[in-house]
DNA sequence: GTCGATTAGAGACGCATCGTCTCCAATCTG
DNA sequence: CAGATTGGAGACGATGCGTCTCTAATCGAC
């Protein structure tokens, strides 16, 4: 008879698991109805083991987020043209989005108001290379735009993605983009600084 | 022996009651912990007669801030000028937020995703009141703005009122007005729309 | 005024979930 | 091997949900 160990898991091995489940059940049931007991259920383990390593829910969710899906800032676009790369930055949000669910966003900023707000300020930083990569290559006068208009169109998008009841459309982030956005930069390259 | 009657209150005196009790219980222990028990006790009523009016918290809240709040829509400013109008504006959804509370508008968001968008969408009109005023002064070559150029300015501060962490400042707003809305007036006026 | 219809006031109820606590056993460390 | 740590499982009291039930105050029709 072979020995029937049990298998019990520990540590990281342990932890992606259940994050792993937080996420699925994040997809199954949405963040309003995924409990703690039911990751707990479904990673086959105890609550406790679950408190033991964050302080609720959305602690929870927010690590099972980042595990599962990467950054925006890890991979910057070069479509060689501002508008693209404007646009492709945008197009990457709304997948995001996509792929974590409004009701999500949602909830977390309503159960954590005091939410790491580093994952927001970022988009902020990836506009900025977009806009330095820009007047490299001459498209524009200068990067050296307000901070209010390099993440103006990021912040619209945003805007658009908490309020909109309809998963955010293509032809919105082109208005975006060429009704704002665009106006914008070259407005104030027209004014100097 | 003066005659004891219970004094029950009925229909609209009671909805009146209930609401106002509702809004204390909001400013006093904010959304997340406003439970309908705590308002029923508050209003010194049973928790039926409020199911009988409103669904559910969501409900029961925005109600309460209807009847507690007016809507911006129903003093439009006039200071004469473009620029003095949209501050007014923006002014007045910072007022109102301050009253409202940021956490009511998140847990309002998450639970009740189908809520009315009516409320949000006004703000538009009221922009639009403001820019048809500027237009016929003479101040601006036209008001055919995109909807998106409207509404820039109320969508801005909105997306700063859900992700901020303290009020939104005055110096924020007139960013908004001078490095955004503004510009964006004024080259729309230069490519005539 | 009397009388039925309505609905306020009060709270019990069953349910779900929270976050804590307890217990035993599996696994790791030395 | 022995002791320390941690996982698996679930009981526990507390809380609040939304429903239901019961009595009595008030209303409207006559």
């Amino acid at each position: 008879m072979p020995q029937q160990t049990n298998q019990r898991r520990r540590g990281a091995a342990l932890e992606e698991t259940i994050l792993e489940a937080a996420w699925a059940e994040l997809a199954e049931v949405g963040y309003a109805r995924l409990t703690m007991e039911g990751v707990a259920a479904r990673a086959r383990t105890g609550k406790q083991v679950l408190y033991r390593r964050w302080r609720n829910r959305a602690e929870l969710v927010v690590a099972a987020m980042r595990h599962s899906t990467g950054s925006i800032a890890d991979q910057p676009p070069d479509t060689g043209e501002l508008r693209g790369d404007v646009l492709a930055v945008l197009r990457r949000m709304v997948e995001r989005q996509r792929d974590i669910g409004q009701d999500v966003i949602h909830g977390l900023l309503a159960d954590a108001p005091d939410l790491d707000p580093g994952p927001f300020a970022i988009m902020s930083e990836v506009m900025t290379g977009v806009l330095e990569r820009a007047a490299q290559r001459g498209e524009i006068a200068s990067a050296r735009l307000s901070p209010r208009v390099v993440s103006v169109a990021t912040n619209l998008l945003r805007h658009e993605i908490m309020f909109a009841r309809h998963p955010v459309s293509d032809g919105t982030l082109v208005e975006i983009v060429d009704e704002v956005f665009l106006p914008l930069v070259h407005a104030s390259a027209r004014h100097g600084h």
